[in-house]
DNA sequence: CCGCGCTTACGTATCGACACTTAGGCGCCG
DNA sequence: CGGCGCCTAAGTGTCGATACGTAAGCGCGG
């Protein structure tokens, strides 16, 4: 019924009516973009690099949204506020383009809306198969399925780059550091995954990842 | 930084452009309304009564997306195909919009593309508030949480009225039947509620519940 | 009074917390 | 220029807490 984060991601090319320049911004691995609270004057696509948004609760634990790897569109509210904060992961540089600007251009081109309609309710896709991970799958299940989107979404085929630390993975999962290390290491010890180094992880037995998910 | 629930709604009345008039279904308490990958021809809209979507997995378990009281849409898709299955909790009426018909009057009339979209972004809202709380949040907490969602959006002040199963509870929160069962027996224990029935809960101490939140 | 949904009890499993070890990257200094 | 050592990130070992699973008992509503 469901297959967990194998959503199609809309791909850049697709939404072709915000490919439109803007200026660009550098920021350096764990640099804030923008803050939760703070006013959404910009919207964002990233150029190159990863970046994570995220929101933390009072005492420091932490919840990451969404990783967005290159071509991706971020920051988009719809409110006048950003309601999670962005961090660069790595080395990035960003696109930004004003919401006046793109409120405007939406006006008058119809593209424009629509694309920023598809957007939102491909985070919102994102955004339901996260829920029912969380929700009710194990650990395993929880690595295993980040992993296969990590494959599909950056098209790599079984060599995976890992762009994201440790802790950023278990953000994600909702899971501890120490349980995401336990699990690949416990991975590699069932011949399903290969670790030569900590960002760099071989998919060796696709058929039991693809098990592994359901 | 985060209330976990506490998203404003889009109340009913400010969606005016969506209240006009269409055919009414009945639905017998579990009875399905649609279900996950069936052709998404109408949205709906609950008129007495209350409807959850979800999703399942193979093996059975469940993850509740929402719950939708009187007054709510539900059922909006942006492909055609309808992602989570619908079931009425109790008995229920729906209104049922033709998306076909939508469509059209969105090309007219401005307001409805415009509230089509801030529908779909209250989902989103409340899915990454959803993310949160199974991700980082202790049962105790989610429970605490959903009970403030349900006097929040119900509009009862302490005497809340409980619509649905504790296995509904449970499939929302991302825990099991007993254990949702054991903290609410927990909470009363603590003087913070009072459960003169399962389906009738009354908040006793709202600035502890409010504590146990954040 | 029966039945279903809920509660409770008890044992178990999974994941988390803490502490420590290992590895890798990088600069410093010999 | 090479070796040493530090610093941070990742892995591991142990223990404990939290939540789960099974099963039995209770009670409300019909």
């Amino acid at each position: 019924m469901l297959s967990p984060l194998r959503h199609t991601n809309v791909p850049p090319h697709a939404i072709a009516p915000l490919s439109f320049t803007g200026p660009c911004q550098h920021h350096e691995r764990d640099e804030e973009i923008f803050g939760e609270g703070e006013k959404a004057d910009y919207i964002y696509q990233v150029i190159s690099g990863s970046v994570r948004t995220l929101r933390s609760l009072r005492d420091g634990r932490r919840q990451i949204d969404e990783f967005h790897f290159a071509g991706d569109y971020f920051g988009i509210e719809a409110g006048d506020l950003h309601r999670v904060t962005a961090e660069a992961m790595t080395h990035t540089t960003v696109r930004m383009v004003r919401r006046g600007t793109l409120s405007q251009l939406a006006s008058q081109r119809e593209g424009v809306a629509q694309a920023l309609y598809q957007l939102t309710v491909a985070g919102l896709r994102r955004s339901q198969d996260h829920v029912v991970m969380l929700g009710r799958r194990s650990a395993r299940e929880r690595v295993v399925a980040l992993l296969a989107d990590l494959a599909d979404r950056t098209g790599a085929d079984v060599e995976l780059d890992v762009p994201m630390s440790r802790q950023d993975m278990a953000d994600y999962l909702g899971l501890t550091i120490e349980t995401v290390s336990r699990t690949l290491t416990q991975l590699q010890a069932d011949g399903v995954i290969a670790i030569p180094s900590s960002r760099h992880i071989v998919l060796r037995d696709s058929a039991a990842l693809r098990r592994l998910q359901d």
